[in-house]
RNA sequence: GGGCCCGUAGCGCAGUCUGGCCAGCGCACCGGCCUUUUAAGCCGGGUGUCGCGGGUUCGAAUCCCGCCGGGCCCGCCA
């Protein structure tokens, strides 16, 4: 059984109605790490909705957390200067470095938030900004303060140096700078928190001394506390989290404790899940190693991410590489999706199914009821360098055997896949795929052609202005002519790539010279020949 | 100091929860396809002490204990 479908049955033995939550902070770009998150939490939903019960999920912009770490690119140049000044405020009152966004928190939040649909996830979008400021906190907020020494002992059961007796789980917004990060608070009463901006290691505080209003979200939870009232407040279930919070001790063990104890609720069933690597980084949204959901679209379908998920356990560390390894995501993909449509068999039925199910949780969405017929990736990169045309380009999948009668769905889908090849070759390719066919001959590397490699050439162009080959043919007649003129093969594939690309290696030729223009091709060898 | 994950074929991994057709997948590799295959060839082939040592069991990759190696996270920010 898939970990998913784990998680829902779990879930179905507590209750028949369920919110799975998700959200991050706003630290910076939203990366694919951080969808993990989001991802898993709408599996869950889709699993718990399959299986009989009702379920919603949610992503929660935590936009109200001050701001630790200016994130990059706002880190480079001219504005780590101008945004030094908004370390510890809350993300939501920071500006946009960009007039076309509202804020700091849509400028690094809304293409993610957009992408969603495209992947397939359909989520409630919540604002921490906002709840507090609407006041529907309040409550919550005060139950915290009136039991701030309960929850001081259960925090300070993990903490080796004790909170100090004043302590409130509070964190107020100075009134006067602004930050949110500075204050400590030491006082409440009634509707107010009082607090003075002390600063914190990595901003000064103003010095003010004030009060702040929580029925008006002039201030927050402290996360550890805010954490279990958000799952009262929302009526959360289950919550997928990054491997941080799991830590004995971390936030969700304290998290539960306080939701029982202070706020009379059950924790969540959790997901703890592992990181996502980028080529073995660790993604990291402030030194902008990231890689962002409209990025993944570019070069590659929705249903990739959803299988890169959902393909390993929650726990399993995770690494995305957009180049070569980018190749075998995409074959791995197109193999389960065979064996989904049982065009292709599986030795273990177990597997079998696992694969299925895979597959399922992959879709965007409902599984397409006639198989689907893909075309390859690898070909596609090489087919997108030698045609622009689309409409050259399916007469040559479909003339040439790679999509047998294909529908129009199939079609669509080969011309989808062949733009994001066409990304993928500019942007992630090894130098060593890309290449470009001339239009001129290239006399430099031409005059590197011995005399037999130019015989060899001449008789290819004869060959192919006598009759049609298939791509097979095609290759082997390098190998016959190769035989007869003794010219070993391997120098004829040079001849072949020096007159068409200029280089010594290429795709294989016979792919790849039968879906160049045949006059062109007879033409550019005899060229090569009399130069 | 605490917690988690990983260790299975050359590489990347699934299988571990629920012990028994679980020794498997992809890529790579090897052999053959006319002593021909550079980047969609075709057919065939598993190349393995399931990290190590104990234990439980009729039976262990799977459960328990210990150890070794690699990685990550938390240590009071979230």
């Amino acid at each position: 059984m898939h970990w998913i479908d784990r998680v829902a049955r779990a879930l179905l033995k507590r209750g028949k109605k369920h919110v799975i939550a998700s959200g991050i902070s706003i630290s910076g770009h939203i990366h694919v790490g951080h969808s993990n998150d989001v991802f898993i939490a709408d599996g869950i939903r889709r699993a718990v909705e399959e299986s009989g019960g009702k379920a919603t999920a949610l992503w929660y912009a935590d936009d109200y957390d001050p701001m630790r770490r200016i994130p990059w690119p706002l880190n480079q140049g001219e504005h780590a200067e101008r945004y030094r000044k908004y370390l510890g405020m809350p993300y939501i009152d920071i500006p946009s470095p960009d007039p076309e966004y509202e804020n700091f928190v849509e400028y690094f939040s809304k293409s993610f938030v957009d992408s969603l649909r495209d992947f397939g996830v359909k989520v409630k979008v919540y604002s921490g900004a906002k709840i507090y400021r609407s006041g529907k906190m309040s409550r919550l907020v005060k139950t915290a303060l009136e039991n701030a020494g309960e929850i001081r002992k259960i925090l300070n059961r993990y903490r080796s140096t004790p909170l100090p007796d004043d302590w409130l789980p509070y964190d107020a917004i100075c009134e006067k700078c602004g930050k949110i990060a500075t204050t400590k608070a030491f006082a409440w009463d009634g509707s107010v928190v009082k607090y003075r901006c002390e600063g914190c290691d990595y901003a000064p505080g103003c010095g003010h001394e004030g009060e702040s209003d929580y029925t008006n979200g002039e201030g927050k939870l402290t996360w550890r506390v805010e954490w279990p009232a958000r799952w009262k407040l929302l009526g959360v279930t289950c919550e997928p989290f990054g491997k941080d919070h799991a830590v004995a001790g971390g936030s969700y063990d304290t998290g539960r404790s306080i939701a029982k104890r202070i706020f009379n609720y059950d924790a969540p069933y959790p997901v703890p899940y592992e990181w996502v690597s980028f080529r073995g980084d660790r993604m990291s949204s402030s030194r902008g190693v990231v890689f962002t959901l409209p990025q993944w679209l570019e070069i590659a379908e929705p249903e990739l991410l959803r299988y890169f998920i959902f393909r390993s356990k929650s726990m399993k560390a995770k690494d995305f590489d957009p180049g070569l390894p980018l190749l075998d995501l995409y074959d791995e993909f197109d193999m389960i999706e065979q064996v989904y449509f049982d065009r292709r068999d599986v030795a273990e039925p177990k597997r079998k199914k696992q694969y299925k199910r895979i597959y399922e949780l992959s879709l965007v969405g409902p599984p397409p009821i006639r198989p689907v017929q893909r075309l390859p990736f690898r070909f596609a990169a090489v087919l997108c360098q030698v045609t622009q045309d689309e409409q050259h380009a399916i007469e040559i999948m479909t003339s040439k055997g790679i999509l047998a009668k294909p529908s129009g769905r199939d079609i669509r889908l080969a011309l989808i896949r062949l733009r994001r090849a066409r990304n993928w070759v500019s942007k992630y390719a090894p130098e060593r795929l890309r290449f470009r066919v001339l239009k001129e001959v290239p006399v430099e590397a031409v005059r590197r052609l011995t005399e037999k490699q130019k015989e060899g050439l001449a008789r290819l162009a004869d060959d192919l202005s006598s009759r049609d080959y298939t791509p097979v043919e095609l290759h082997n007649r390098i190998y016959e002519i190769g035989k007869s003129i003794e010219l070993k093969p391997s120098e004829l594939f040079k001849a072949v790539y020096l007159a068409l690309l200029g280089r010594e290696s290429g795709p294989r030729v016979g792919n790849f010279v039968s879906v160049l223009d045949r006059e062109f091709v007879i033409g550019r060898f005899r060229d090569a020949v009399n130069l």
